[in-house]
RNA sequence: GGCCCAGUGGCUCAGUUGGUUAGAGCGCCGCCCUGUCACGGCGGAGGUCGUGAGUUCGAGUCUCAUCUGGGUCGCCA
């Protein structure tokens, strides 16, 4: 039978009670964790969001009524006792923040009971993910989880106070917006007074938070939800977090150096980490060349080198016709002291290489010996095999990778491959958090489903003032004033200086082949707003999720969101999506016609 | 949409080349136990192996399909 806790008031949490709380009488309320029975004496671990405290039941403290209750205690009850802190008779247990003390009760009450809960409630829980997320309400009760969520309120509130102390406005945009062509999918939701017009939830607030520069407000800040119907990964939830800002009168400057100051204010304040300022800079150019990817993990090297020029006119075809084509190139990757790699080994990074695209993987290994072992070298002159070695700058002992293919396919195979040898060969110093910018990004990128040049960041980006001159004729060579901020191989965030100036807007939206009508259709109120007086303004948005996942070192989103979705982007726990009432199909004038497989 | 991995009592797993009543630890239930904290001791309940079809004298074990979850590629301005 649950009981009522009138006239009980709760003094502290199970851990504010202190050593020096020693003597005072205390009521104490939480679920019981643990129950120990020894026949005339019973142990209660009560558990809070703040950690355990030992229960001490004694019947000659709390009577033959109060003690068989207590009996009647299991995991996951709910109650509130009465009693004093004292310091523990037996031994100290050191794993507990409260292991000195313990609380002899003097008065039990259950205020709620509880089924035997379907999995465990502890740290590091080995249930499997379904169960986990059926019952999600009990998953949140770990410890673990519990941390995560209440480091992720720490956050949230570090962010607000520098942003506030620097001067930003935190302002609400909508969640009903207009759906915008460009990007990911939108998620739709149709409109009862409007029959056959739909909303889309916001992807992000970008249009908005650039009309509020518009209208004065200077500097904005926002902790927003967004959406994005597409489908999920470890790291890509459907509805996510963003922090998001803009300032007005501000170039890329501004917003990185603030930005490091935010980054270093937050990793100050909650995980007492020094971020070295300024952070590294590197264009997406020199990334890409170096690292293979535009969000590198700086924490090791093994970095590519181009050996194109070394193998122009070799007798090995795969290298010589990429090593002669416009936009294709010859790269590799060394991996020092592995040179002894099993075949088997091998053969699993191949399979790795097919996996991002690769037709397959050039080997070159230098035995201890100083002879070759290779997938390759029978093609190829002696003096050639040794020029690449010196251009890779490999010595006995090592092993070398080779992509040949267009750059864009190079870079993704080697740069994938360069992640997986650092993890296999255990370079990656867990750590360790770097941070870099990644600057001047291509503007556009070729949209091989769309057939056609699709802004790489979004249509607003400014496009590098040097490269404007690009944009009437060959706009594929323009570079966009956009940047983002890499942590550990993790795009933590990114931005740009928006273009306000519409004539400069209107070559952007022909570039990527919007007609003047489709525009104005689709975002005529911007095009009209920067008519009006428009500052300079530019931005920059976190995933304040994947941040979180950095900060709290989780593998999975899901460890650091409350409610997550699962892979097909439904809720395990409420069962959303769902099916909705004929009535309410009918307000909204929406029929079904689903397509049977 | 493609590829890969997993699915055996409440939880986590084991289950040999297909072969008689499917095991373990934890949990759960009962009894005993005054200082435990992974409490201890004794006893007990509980599964037909995600689902369906097939191969076979015989399937948890092989085949196909399907469902569920995870990872990944495509996708994610």
């Amino acid at each position: 039978m649950a009981e009522s806790m009138s006239g009980f008031t709760r003094s502290y949490r199970c851990t504010e009670v202190v050593n020096a709380k020693i003597g005072e009488s205390v009521v104490l309320m939480g679920w019981v964790n643990k129950r120990r029975n020894l026949g005339s004496l019973i142990f209660v671990d009560l558990r809070d969001r703040t950690g355990l405290i030992q229960l001490l039941f004694d019947e000659n403290n709390i009577g033959e009524e109060g003690y068989a209750k207590a009996a009647s205690l299991r995991n996951e009850f709910v109650i509130a006792v009465r009693g004093l802190v004292q310091k523990r008779e037996g031994a100290v247990n050191e794993n507990l923040e409260t292991g000195e003390i313990e609380i002899k009760v003097l008065e039990l009450r259950i205020l709620s009971e509880s089924l035997t809960p379907p999995f465990p409630i502890e740290e590091d829980s080995q249930t499997r993910d379904e169960l986990r997320l059926k019952y999600r309400y009990l998953d949140l009760r770990r410890p673990d989880l519990q941390k995560n969520i209440i480091l992720r309120s720490k956050v949230a509130q570090s962010v607000r106070n520098f942003m506030s102390s620097e001067g930003f406005i935190a302002i609400e945009t909508p969640m009903l917006c207009r759906s915008t062509p460009e990007g990911a999918r939108d998620y739709l939701v149709p409109s009862r007074v409007h029959p056959g017009s739909f909303y889309a939830l916001p992807q992000s607030p970008q249009l908005f938070k650039q009309l509020l520069m518009c209208a004065g407000y200077d500097r904005y800040y926002q902790i927003a939800r967004c959406f994005r119907d597409e489908d999920l990964r470890a790291d890509r939830q459907p509805e996510f977090t963003q922090i998001d800002m803009e300032f007005s009168f501000a170039d890329a400057d501004t917003v990185m150096e603030t930005n490091e100051r935010l980054i270093a204010h937050v990793f100050k304040e909650i995980l007492d980490i020094d971020v070295e300022l300024p952070l590294q800079r590197m264009t997406w150019q020199e990334a890409m060349d170096r690292y293979g990817s535009d969000k590198p993990d700086t924490r090791f090297g093994m970095e590519l080198t181009d050996i194109t020029k070394c193998v122009k006119d070799c007798d090995f075809s795969v290298f010589s016709g990429p090593a002669n084509k416009e936009g294709s190139s010859v790269r590799g990757i060394c991996a020092k002291g592995m040179a002894s790699m099993p075949r088997k080994k091998i053969d699993a990074l191949v399979e790795f290489v097919k996996g991002i695209g690769a037709k397959g993987l050039a080997y070159l290994a230098i035995n201890e010996d100083g002879t070759y072992k290779s997938s390759f070298a029978k093609f190829m002159k002696e003096e050639e095999l040794a020029e690449i070695c010196k251009e890779m700058g490999a010595e006995k002992g090592d092993m070398m990778f080779f992509a040949s293919d267009t750059d864009k396919n190079v870079y993704a195979v080697l740069g994938a491959l360069r992640l997986e040898l650092g993890a296999q060969m255990g370079l990656i110093d867990e750590d360790k958090f770097n941070f870099l910018w990644v600057t001047e990004f291509p503007l556009l990128e070729y949209s091989e489903e769309q057939e056609r040049w699709v802004a790489m960041h979004h249509p607003f980006t400014m496009p590098l003032e040097s490269d404007i001159c690009y944009l009437d004729s060959e706009p594929w060579k323009a570079r966009a004033a956009a940047y983002d901020i890499v942590l550990n191989g993790v795009e933590l965030g990114g931005g740009s200086e928006r273009i306000y100036n519409p004539e400069i807007q209107e070559k952007m939206f022909a570039a990527l082949g919007f007609t003047q009508e489709e525009a104005y259709d689709r975002f005529g109120f911007l095009l009209d707003a920067f008519k009006y007086g428009v500052p300079p303004h530019a931005g920059l948005a976190y995933g304040f999720d994947r941040m979180m996942m950095l900060m709290t070192k989780a593998e999975s989103i899901r460890d650091v969101i409350a409610f997550p979705k699962v892979k097909d982007a439904s809720c395990l726990m409420t069962g959303a999506p769902g099916m909705v009432d004929e009535k309410q199909l009918e307000e909204l004038e929406i029929k079904l016609a689903l397509v049977e497989e």
